[in-house]
DNA sequence: AAGGGGCCAGACAACGTTGTCAAATCGTAG
DNA sequence: CTACGATTTGACAACGTTGTCTGGCCCCTT
């Protein structure tokens, strides 16, 4: 296995060159830069991770925090931001921090303060719920770690934060209801430690005011992302006696819920309501009908990420850049949307 | 940040001797041994990965290798092995491993090769399919690396293998359609690449023969474990002129595709026909009726694999014993089963 | 009582890389 | 032709840990 020491001896240059090649730094004449570049090629040198990050202070690891919800969303990211990794020579660390009573901020921190004070990665990403907490990305940043975060419109206390516009999104899922005829439209809420949850009520509301139709707040229902608010609030939902003709539930395992909670009271949709979910999860294909949605970009929220957060330690200027992505969602027409039981 | 010389000075030892404390190495009287342990405590000491890494040839980590298939399974032996190797003082590292055209143990190879180069994990976790290729396992075992293959009934080339009793699981799903009084009932195979197709295969077939059921070779459809798959066997299985009245889907994706398949048709579980899955996956839940399954315990997976791993590297004394670990499944029972219409 | 073997503790080097600093080289102007 | 500054290169130490080796101690045997 190939050392620094070989590819110098080869190149006929001194250790130091070849770290100022291989570290892409200034001050080597192009001719040794090429020179040293073949032979290490030729050695097929890898440079020693821990040997490096053992005198550098630098990890060369980027950490992926995962919330406990298993799901398509986190998955796909991780997925992006690993081939990322790969690439750039990088290992993608994972975590999975579950239990966070209390204080999410401070949970945070007891659970990855020991971890991160030896195995310190170069960036963190963050999804929602932990990319939320500005006072977990303000910690990180001050322990001098990279921060992208995902899913939140915030450049605070980050290098990169990608995005889709998600009050659009849920305008355009709105409209398309309201389109169709709806005029009675429930939204069932995710959980309140997310800013999704608002923005996509924001999204709601706006496009009922704007088409005139008086907002109910009996019509609004509390949930958390998660199958059995869903269908719970379904149920509650259906039982009213002036029940909603169309139910926006904020992503697609609430949004299950409803219809398997109109299953149960014997309401399939299209027919006798309207539902809508966001995400674009897994489940969208498999419920009968299946579910139409808000497609987000999850893989690319990966990669795009990464790359900023590599970049930005790359770089390294000091000069503190934070950029915001926004990418392009799409909307999925699929079968669960048609026009209110009255107007048939 | 406390490095081992620090404790060394506070405990009034050597480093090697702090050093021969925190490896449990032999060779230490016990109070030196409590003297450098607490001293380490009160010092918040945490041995740098990097160094010991460096120095040992070891690198303390131990990598899983996904298949691209995102799912509860995956993401809970993740889960699993993630706590283990966080409390054992080693990194998780996760691979995704798509594309995979051709021979698997080939494209296995050059995926991994330049990577187990350098950051050479400690020891692989292996998750179907490639813990059913034995080239795999074989390769990696002679690069010296550790093994734990997955859901697959084998010892050979690992440190151990952890599974269910596939075929017992299987029997116990088909014993409750036949009990119920099913008699043409139906089997969706899954990808061919994975062993446990056969096994699920052979649990539904020998009890089959076991309750003198003619077998008809024209119900068992192929399948490759997705929902399209499942939904496309639903659909042709009902067309038959004398369909079958039960379904046995050997997971819960394609028996989701079944009830979709079932609805379209206008026929819904459990009063048409019933259905059982296998994995006891999020969709189990989701569908409309809940489906009846099999739970593998598929965070235990991810734990009692690793720390047989992390066994293994530790005590290291050459010996290469290979372990079997059966752990016991659940039945679940949902809605999707009933009697044979017919019987009605 | 002397010698030998086993156990325990420490001194020192080494792992492969990067940071620091000094030396060498080059170009340019006086 | 010399002097000076800017640029390029290299020698060396250092990062924190573990492997090797040596020496001391104790206990047992002869």
């Amino acid at each position: 296995m190939a050392t620094m020491l070989d590819v110098a001896k080869l190149a006929g240059v001194s250790v130091k060159t070849v770290s100022r090649v291989i570290n892409n730094e200034p001050h080597v004449q192009d001719a040794l830069r090429v020179r040293v570049k073949t032979a290490a090629k030729n050695l097929g040198y890898v440079p020693s991770a821990s040997a490096r990050s053992l005198r550098s202070r630098r990890s060369y690891q980027v950490h992926l925090i995962n919330h406990a919800t298993t799901g398509t969303y986190i998955h796909c990211i991780q997925a992006g931001a690993l081939q990322v990794c790969q690439d750039g020579g990088y290992q993608l660390l994972v975590s999975v921090m579950s239990d966070h009573r209390g204080d999410l901020a401070e949970a945070f921190k007891r659970r990855f303060e020991r971890q991160l004070e030896r195995a310190k990665p170069d960036g963190v990403i963050l999804v929602p719920p932990f990319a939320d907490v500005d006072g977990i990305s303000r910690w990180l940043t001050n322990q001098d770690i990279a921060v992208a975060r995902i899913g939140v419109n915030t450049i605070d206390n980050c290098v990169v934060s990608v995005l889709i516009d998600e009050f659009k999104a849920a305008q355009d899922l709105t409209s398309l209801l309201v389109e169709r005829g709806h005029k009675r439209i429930a939204f069932i809420r995710g959980s309140e430690d997310q800013s999704a949850t608002e923005e996509r009520f924001r999204g709601y509301a706006s496009v009922l005011e704007d088409a005139g139709i008086q907002f109910d707040p009996d019509l609004v229902i509390e949930g958390d992302f998660h199958f059995p608010t869903g269908l719970a609030a379904g149920l509650r939902l259906f039982e009213m006696t002036d029940r909603p003709t169309a139910v926006f539930a904020a992503n697609d395992d609430m949004a299950a819920g409803v219809i398997v909670a109109g299953h149960k009271l014997g309401l399939v949709a299209p027919r006798d309501f309207s539902v809508v979910g966001f995400d674009d999860a897994d489940i969208a294909e498999m419920t009968w009908p299946a579910l139409t949605t808000v497609r987000q970009p999850v893989l690319d929220f990966g990669t795009v990420a990464t790359l900023d957060l590599i970049r930005s330690f790359e770089e390294g200027d000091g000069s503190r850049v934070s950029t915001r992505r926004v990418l392009d969602y799409e909307l999925v027409l699929r079968d669960s949307v048609g026009p209110p039981p009255s107007t048939r």
